[in-house]
DNA sequence: ATTAATCCGAGTATAACGCTCGGTTTTATT
DNA sequence: AATAAAACCGAGCGTTATACTCGGATTAAT
């Protein structure tokens, strides 16, 4: 029932880009940098982001990654979407017949309870409501 | 974020027991049987349901296992933590004073409000409830 | 005595995780 | 024009966890 550390570098990177990309473009480096995250992991974790379109990238000097929208449009279970998958439990298998046993169907039910109470809590936050408590908690650059 | 299968095997066997226990204890073969799930890793999962005190084992022939607790008292959060541990989306560091970097703070409030949303669902869902939610669902032993 | 069961410690193949490496391309700056 | 900083990209790789299996010992009903 772990999150990958994917998901949850994820999540704090895109924070930094909120806090940080009103001075242009925010590079990996200094992510890397204020996280204590590997650079070159991040970079595959922003394939993700890119993919799904949460932030774009800006290439050359002086370049780095901006949201692609603005952060109260974003929200965490975006975030975890792009770069896990869907939010759930157990497998989806909706569609797979395998579900003449019964004890499935109603395990099934409480697991997709599960998956829905998970996701209403992280759609519910966005990136803006991340970025904002960041800052109320005396955020400054250090 | 997904649930092993040991988790998911453990509440599909105690509902098992629960359906069937009122005929004496219910031996892993015939949950193993009825579940399609190796009855060697079911002994494994046995292990750990026995020392939370979850179910105990009659040994000998005509053996099994009883539900320890009337099904009422037995949670899915009971059962899903005494296999895998606690109900939780990170690793619980509290304590860990690693906690200087504010972003990580932020996330940590989001990831606990996400882990208690689901001990939320499971702790409100008991055995019980799985088991009359199965006898509706046409349970005649097939 | 036989058989059906729990109890128990090890072992093991596969897959996922959490990265690293080496390179190409693009662009601002000098 | 040269340099440097950055995104972009495919591959590889050690470690850990998962999902089991194996071989036995013990207990108890028939």
């Amino acid at each position: 029932m772990k999150l990958s550390t994917k998901g949850q570098y994820a999540v704090r990177a895109m924070v930094v880009i909120a806090l940080e990309e009103h001075a242009g473009p925010v590079p990996l480096r200094m992510i890397a940098g204020m996280e204590d995250i590997s650079e070159q992991y991040l970079e595959q974790i922003f394939m993700d982001l890119r993919k799904e379109k949460l932030v774009e990238g800006v290439r050359g000097a002086k370049g780095g990654y901006l949201l692609s929208r603005p952060p109260e449009k974003i929200t965490t279970g975006d975030i975890v979407r792009a770069v896990e998958g869907p939010i759930s439990v157990v497998e989806c298998d909706h569609a797979a017949g395998q579900c003449e046993r019964v004890h499935i169907c109603v395990t099934r039910d409480l697991w997709l309870r599960v998956s829905e109470s998970m996701r209403q809590v992280m759609d519910d936050t966005s990136l803006a409501d991340l970025a904002e408590c960041a800052r109320e908690r005396n955020y400054k650059g250090e």
